[in-house]
DNA sequence: GCAGGCCAATTGTGATCACAGTTTCGCAGG
DNA sequence: CCTGCGAAACTGTGATCACAATTGGCCTGC
């Protein structure tokens, strides 16, 4: 397995250790990596093309996240399996932090913010279309996270950033499996109309709608079981 | 400055850099370090007693859930600093998340937890009357924590500890200032009165009362200004 | 007396190595 | 053919070192 994603360049400013928890999270978001897994810090390091140090400080990083899970017996990486349990928590604390920041984001809108939504949301239905599921969690992540940054709530942008982190592989089983059903993008019009009127709950609630509608479909996938992935 | 607090033994099982994140951790959350202070790997090491390794795996870890900044620019320590905007955040986000761990700990009570709380309450009363600060924050800590434990809602307790991270400092600003009157305890009676009663709906209430009184509390000593700490 | 520049100390970062624990795989014995 | 055992490979952890960047302080020159 590749963890690299598409180089995106212009990251060679930074220090090793951050492209790497780039990299990794990216691949974590967007579900490149099979739940349940596991993986070594010389085996990512390899992938990679660095020395395990940096790759050592990305995984401390997003184990803290909760996007890695540590196995405290005899301390292997590995990623999160998907229970339903889980699935319910991520669920309830998504729908508390993120309507919030698509309201606080909607209370200071600008004419470049919503053009850039509408793009991005453009991207969205097109991967839709043509069933790219990648490139589909990609854009849905960029239009949530361009309109909740929009909020300056640095605090609560954070946890809604672990959650996605989180629930990133929750979405891409369910994806995978039953295919992108053309369901996704209808909040999004909603969330720019109201953005448009500048209607602030009207954006809160869209919000709110589109988080309930994408659990609602991996509840209804049912992702209980333990998903040792591997298998196959 | 010594990070080092109580050795409470026990846990020489688990590794260093796990000791040494408790360490930290714990000076944080009781407030032993002041907000804005710089802090350093080299010199973390040197006070604790072990090399630079460790303590950087520690570092990250709490970087990664916000109880520690990275000035982007030149990459070196600090305690983040209070501000006001920040404080609001974490107020709303502890009122959204920890009510619902209350209510779900309520609901599946036992006499050993409610035996348990009491104790501690009793602790945090006690810490009151002598105005011990440290030992305030760290029984009222250990209350809410025991409660929450009890709702086996991992996620939402990972939310929960990260908040508490970030919110210690402003607590032991404004405890340090106005010293510790007489306020908290009264919502802990009440959470300890609706778990007897096995009333879930109203340790949710008193949960929620406890949290805003804290934050009002914090917001009328005004920690808005920068505070450098450091002065006197 | 004060400003500016130079040098030393300190910083985080990354690589490399040693080590102990665990897992895994193959081979020998039944 | 199956079961056990032992060695080899692999795991995370921690220490130590080198390095570039930044900081802080001292000294010189005005």
């Amino acid at each position: 397995m590749t963890i690299s994603g598409t180089e995106t360049g212009a990251t060679s400013r930074l220090a090793v250790h951050d492209r790497v928890y780039a990299s990794l999270r990216d691949a974590l978001i967007t579900g490149r990596i099979a739940p349940g897994l596991g993986v070594s810090l010389r085996s990512l390091a390899a992938d990679l093309g660095v020395s395990p140090m940096p790759v050592r400080d990305a995984v401390r990083r997003l184990a803290a996240e909760r996007a890695l899970a540590i196995n405290p017996a005899n301390k292997r990486l590995s990623v999160p399996s998907l229970t339903a349990d889980r699935l319910e928590q991520l669920a309830l604390a998504r729908s508390l932090i993120e309507p919030e920041l698509a309201q606080r984001a909607a209370e200071q809108t600008d004419a470049v913010l919503i053009s850039r939504l509408r793009r991005l949301d453009a991207t969205v239905d097109l991967a839709l279309a043509e069933g790219d599921v990648g490139r589909y969690m990609a854009a849905n992540h960029a239009f949530h996270f361009t309109l909740y940054r929009h909020g300056r709530a640095e605090v609560l942008l954070t946890l809604a950033d672990s959650l996605w982190l989180q629930i990133g592989p929750f979405m891409r089983v369910v994806f995978g499996r039953i295919g992108t059903l053309g369901l996704a993008a209808d909040h999004h019009m909603a969330a720019l109309e109201g953005l448009q009127q500048r209607d602030p709950m009207a954006v809160r609630r869209a919000i709110a709608a589109d988080i309930a509608m994408g659990m609602d479909a991996l509840r209804a996938d049912g992702v209980s079981q333990p998903t040792d992935a591997a298998e196959d």
